[in-house]
DNA sequence: GCTTAAATTGCAAACGTTTGCGGTAAATTT
DNA sequence: AAATTTACCGCAAACGTTTGCAATTTAAGC
């Protein structure tokens, strides 16, 4: 069976295609009795416009790229189902595509995106990228882009993240309200920026608020890691109190490890960390975190991005603020 | 700046419109000279062709959807990264929308596939969905539509699913070989098929093989509930010694119930669930249990897509298989 | 050198819309 | 009753491609 087009519905109302499309949206010139007319023929044989055919003649296309590097990412994921509420709230689709954090696909991506002139792009950069141009292209073509959660050094972009500094500091505010007296900080992967901006924010701040209280700093890149540390240093006489998780990732870990010497949380140990807030729900008590909301960045993004697509450029670097939200194990 | 066509190429070359587009798809009618000439500006003036005209001329899109219940959800991100990757292989593009578990905006997606004329649809039907006629439709215009995960029961649509049964299986026989003697068994919302079947197998190969063990069925819709419930049950006198979780949002609200009243696992209550494996790898010890993939899920979608594409309809329910994996709960 | 075949290239229609402009008939004003 | 306004509606071009066919140029055969 084919598709219904204005063309068919023109013919069986012996209207012409002109008459017929103004029906449909309503317009003034056309009378109330051919436009109930044409609506009836349209609703019962489902006639849907054609997107591409609108889309060729308006020039615009109704939808937009994202790239991010994973889809199966505890963040990313609810930035997505943000971005997407969001977008079909305003009549737009959504076209999404991963880099799995290599420049290739991406570039790949980036060619999808333009073949199919979408509206806008939201970009999270894969790890190591610096090629940067072919964003500069889609911006010489009007396209706006809004980089997310891993962004460009340069500030002629439009961009949001999350405040990286903003939330380690929060993190050692409570436990110094806590009145710790050790701590062990778990850190990730020392090469990537945010790893290093929330170790120095967290440090400086405990440095100068709570110059006694003793800091163990730890990097580590995975959970099997974060779960080693934790037990080599939980071996020592002297126990901290309270341990720091940067990421679900570490918490993850540190988390086993508590289990597995079934030790009191928070009696004997204090946990906090910074996550979305699913992680840390899954444990008894559940642990107090520092909230960085993908659902929030996603907010945040389409906003800039309809002010991108609405007011010309708008040129910024927005965060979303970080809160402290409370569990049960501090 | 505007974006460069065929016409523009033609103009700059002195050639034909026709020439142009023959050229760059290597069509050899055109002398090498010329498409060299052409493939030549085409690039130094990044050139793109427009989708939108292409398939308003070859009506075919290169573009599949999909219908989730929610992105941000452990089983289908991985499903969707998994179409993802194979539609990128293939040349597709992906549009994807949640339903939230909702009806309307279920239809309402459907409406912007067809808007956009795509290939294909993957769909993974909301809770409470009766209204298959929209997607007959779509059928009826030659788009074919894969469901997976929650399907329609009539067998007139292809679908492709865990083994659910299978999975209920293996989880009882792991339960029998253990020796327990009272189950709590913990299942989901009653209304869906998924739940129905489960239960089904597990009960009857219960009742088969184990007729003197003591089981207990139970439906939840949440963590919540299902922590309220294994709390509930866990105050009686007679305990149970294993329970068995039919999904993640079961276990977890399990897991916390278990770590709130400190129960030792394995020795105090065997556990064992239904999963895709990340979760049950957040505890200690590890949990055990039925492997379901969505990306093997998604692979093997993604397959039937494919076939119902190039040969006509292919209508057929496949499952992918189920494993057990051995954690140190039971 | 003339005919014929082969190698190139161009013409034009079509895909389904939107929209400025012009046209006709009815309604209103003089 | 003629002139003007108003209310409807249709024509036709354009968006950027693809593609069957015709047209042109070049090479080949004799």
């Amino acid at each position: 069976m084919t598709n219904t087009t204005l063309k068919l519905l023109a013919q069986q109302l012996q209207l012409s295609i002109s008459t017929v499309s103004r029906a449909l949206k309503d317009h003034p010139d056309i009378s109330t009795a051919t436009k109930e007319k044409v609506h009836a023929l349209a609703n019962s044989l489902d006639y849907e416009p054609n997107a591409y055919a609108i889309q060729l003649r308006t020039q615009s296309s109704k939808i937009f790229g994202v790239i991010v590097p994973a889809i199966a990412n505890l963040f990313y994921d609810s930035f997505i189902a943000a971005i997407e509420e969001e977008s079909r709230k305003n009549g737009y689709a959504l076209m999404i595509l991963q880099s799995s954090n290599n420049p290739e696909n991406e570039l790949n991506n980036l060619k999808i995106f333009r073949q199919n002139r979408v509206s806008g792009v939201f970009a999270c950069l894969s790890a190591h990228t610096q090629h940067l141009e072919v964003y500069e292209k889609m911006s010489e073509r009007d396209i706006p882009v809004v980089f997310f959660d891993i962004v460009p050094k340069e500030n002629k972009y439009t961009k949001v993240r999350m405040a990286d500094e903003r939330c380690a500091i929060i993190a050692a505010e409570n436990i110094i309200q806590r009145g710790s007296k050790r701590v062990l900080a778990l850190f990730g992967d020392p090469a990537l920026s945010i790893s290093q901006k929330r170790k120095q924010a967290f440090q400086q701040f405990m440095e100068k608020y709570a110059p006694k209280t003793h800091c163990t700093y730890v990097h580590t890149n995975s959970s099997v890691e974060a779960e080693a540390a934790f037990n080599k240093h939980y071996e020592k006489t002297q126990r901290f109190d309270t341990v720091f998780a940067m990421t679900d990732e570490i918490l993850i870990g540190v988390m086993k490890s508590i289990q597995a010497n079934n030790i009191k949380v928070p009696k004997e140990i204090g946990v906090i960390s910074i996550s979305n807030g699913f992680i840390p729900s899954l444990y008894h008590p559940n642990i107090s975190y520092v909230e960085t909301s993908g659902y929030e960045l996603g907010k945040l993004a389409f906003v800039q991005m309809l002010a991108n697509i609405k007011g010309g450029k708008t040129l910024s670097e927005l965060t979303v603020d970080a809160r402290f939200v409370e569990g049960g194990s501090m």
